[in-house]
RNA sequence: GCCCCCAUCGACUAGCGGCCUAGGUCCCCACCCUUUCAAGGUGGUAACACGGGUUCGAAUCCCGUUGGGGGUACCA
């Protein structure tokens, strides 16, 4: 490299007299005990914001790997980026991570290869950082954020590529003794990586789900450590990635696609600092449709980006985790619930496409889900959800909680096709209220759930159904009241007899029975009546016969 | 602008040169079942982006076009 570089006692001077040498993390840090093939990999989220699923969902193809080959999986806290942390990302995280059942195999307090937060391990960077530049494979820069975004926007304007080399790089070549006295003199300054990147040149790797990819070298002298202005010193993704997953002994990288074009970059970094290399599994990201096309889920647009939005609306974590795991492998996603949560994902089974996350199917899932929970278990469940997204639900939950197993039973305990009615947590109210008193609300004969059915008749009707009531009765007979008074309203005893005539009718039993249901129920879907009239009791559902 | 990734029904996908007049699931529609609404059952609509090659044979391989996505930060 014929470039004359900073004096090493210079280089040292800016760092502290006692900074270990890079030996000392390696000895500290040492290869990890597990057999060859064994896959460390990790999650680095950056509490720059939430988690949003699309990084859950990397999280979970990483975990898998590590634990189907008897490695290691971790979460790596990313927090480089102080300027833009939002508070409570890490609580979040947290949330996300237990609702989505991912759980980090080390960390502070377990692990051996922490700190687990990158603005805990600035010396370690510092240390790698000093070695490149005693080595003169890095450089200060003192170039200000107006004197970079002024040449960027020159080089866009003369189409060529944006970045610091060439002639585009004042501070590459600055003479030694410059160097020597603008740092004497305290001027702030980065730390830039001095490419080795040729014009050009292009470089293949292979990636694991992708295979090989071929593409222009890196030339860009990227910021290693950032202004020396900043009261923290950290590092940039790109070297904390290379030091980090060196030291913390990663040996498969999974993350987003939005990575691949960095990866040049990261090839000479892991050279320049002689660390060996490490694979690659760049996965593609979650859509969703805006218009007529698609583009990446985004934290800030998308509520069902958030992990958060999937446990404010109820939707069971397994069924969550099912339906992703699908998008992932699509084998799993025609496996029972059980047998696929069984079965590791494979890097070889991934999708290249990005899919849509599409919350129609994901309600499918989940409503096959909950369908294979008893009424006790959707119980145990829902209240888990009211009590902190409905607490008034989760009052009456706890006080009714007789009416309320008893209601989730019909049509669910002992049934052969569960009923489906309910696909996330949120639901239950609007599908479940009215078997609580308190909860329920009168429907007025003017309203349209009735329809086509008019008022007069609709109260006609109910009055009629109310005073020949009998409760205790078996099924039959039960409904044999309903289809007594259709017949006594001019309502057809059958769908089929009224339409060969349907002059002649109000209706069939069909909107008889309607009427009787929206009374009772409020709603024009409810589970079959003469077992909510078994739930509710015979003087309850008078009363709202009567309220009509 | 430059670089990279991608391309099968509305959605997720199976397919990895002949088993494909392209299969499954979700959605949607119809019918059946049912004293009701669901559930369930049966059936249906619906796709290989386009153009060139290679080959006896292409959804599958190659090239190009188009379209979509991403990168090009002292964000990750």
């Amino acid at each position: 490299m014929p470039h004359a570089t900073v004096p090493t006692d210079v280089v040292d001077s800016l760092f502290a007299a006692d900074l270990p040498e890079p030996a000392h993390w390696e000895a500290t840090y040492g290869p990890r005990d597990h057999p060859s093939d064994a896959l460390v990999t990790r999650f680095g989220p950056s509490p720059t914001g939430f988690v949003h699923v699309g990084g859950l969902y990397t999280a979970m193809i990483s975990r898998d790997l590590a634990r189907a080959t008897g490695g290691t999986f971790f979460v790596r806290i990313e927090d480089t980026d102080r300027a833009r942390e939002v508070a409570g990302a890490r609580e979040q995280f947290a949330r996300a991570f237990a609702y989505l059942d991912i759980e980090s195999d080390e960390d502070d307090e377990t692990g051996a290869y922490g700190p687990y937060s990158q603005s805990q391990r600035g010396p370690i960077y510092e240390t790698y950082v000093r070695e490149l530049l005693r080595a003169g494979r890095a450089y200060p820069c003192f170039c200000t954020r107006e004197e970079l975004a002024a040449r960027a926007a020159e080089q866009r304007r003369a189409s060529l590529p944006t970045g610091y080399y060439g002639e585009w790089a004042p501070c590459r070549e600055l003479p030694p003794e410059e160097v020597v006295a603008r740092l004497q003199r305290g001027d702030p300054y980065a730390v830039r990586f001095r490419s080795p990147g040729e014009a050009q040149a292009r470089v293949t790797f292979v990636d694991a789900i992708r295979g090989a990819i071929e593409q222009d070298d890196n030339r860009n002298d990227a910021i290693v450590l950032k202004s020396s202005a900043e009261p923290l010193r950290l590092p940039t993704y790109h070297f904390a990635h290379a030091v980090d997953d060196h030291l913390m002994r990663v040996n498969l990288v999974v993350r987003a696609e939005e990575w691949i074009s960095s990866v040049p970059l990261h090839l000479q970094l892991f050279a320049a600092l002689e660390f060996d290399q490490i694979d690659y599994a760049h996965v593609a990201p979650l859509m969703k449709t805006e218009g007529s096309s698609r583009r990446k889920l985004s934290k800030r647009k998308d509520p069902e980006a958030s992990v958060d939005f999937y446990v404010a609306t109820g939707y069971p974590s397994r069924a969550v985790v099912h339906y992703l795991r699908g998008l992932a492998n699509s084998r799993l996603a025609d496996m029972d619930f059980e047998e696929a949560a069984r079965e590791p994902l494979r890097l070889d089974e991934m999708g290249v496409a990005g899919p849509l996350v599409d919350l129609a199917k994901l309600e499918s899932v989940s409503r096959n889900w909950i369908a294979t929970l008893s009424a006790e278990e959707v119980y145990r469940e829902v209240l888990a959800w009211a009590r902190d997204h409905d607490p008034e639900l989760a009052e009456v939950l706890v006080r009714e909680r007789d009416v309320a197993v008893r209601a989730l039973a019909v049509e669910r305990e002992g049934a052969e096709n569960p009923r489906k009615d309910l696909a996330k947590w949120s639901e239950f109210r609007e599908a479940y209220s009215f078997f609580f008193a308190e909860l329920f609300e009168p429907v007025p004969a003017e309203d349209a759930r009735f329809s086509p059915v008019d008022a007069a008749t609709v109260r006609a009707l109910a009055a009629d159904f109310a005073d020949r009531y009998e409760h205790d009765a078996d099924p039959d007979t039960w409904f044999a009241q309903i289809r007594a008074v259709a017949a006594a309203h001019s309502f057809a005893a059958t769908v089929g007899e009224f339409k060969a005539d349907p002059a002649r009718y109000v209706g069939s039993v069909r909107e008889a029975a309607n009427v009787i249901r929206v009374a009772v129920t409020g709603r024009t879907k409810s589970p079959d009546l003469y077992e909510i009239s078994r739930v509710l009791g015979g003087d309850e559902l008078l009363r709202r016969v009567r309220l009509v």
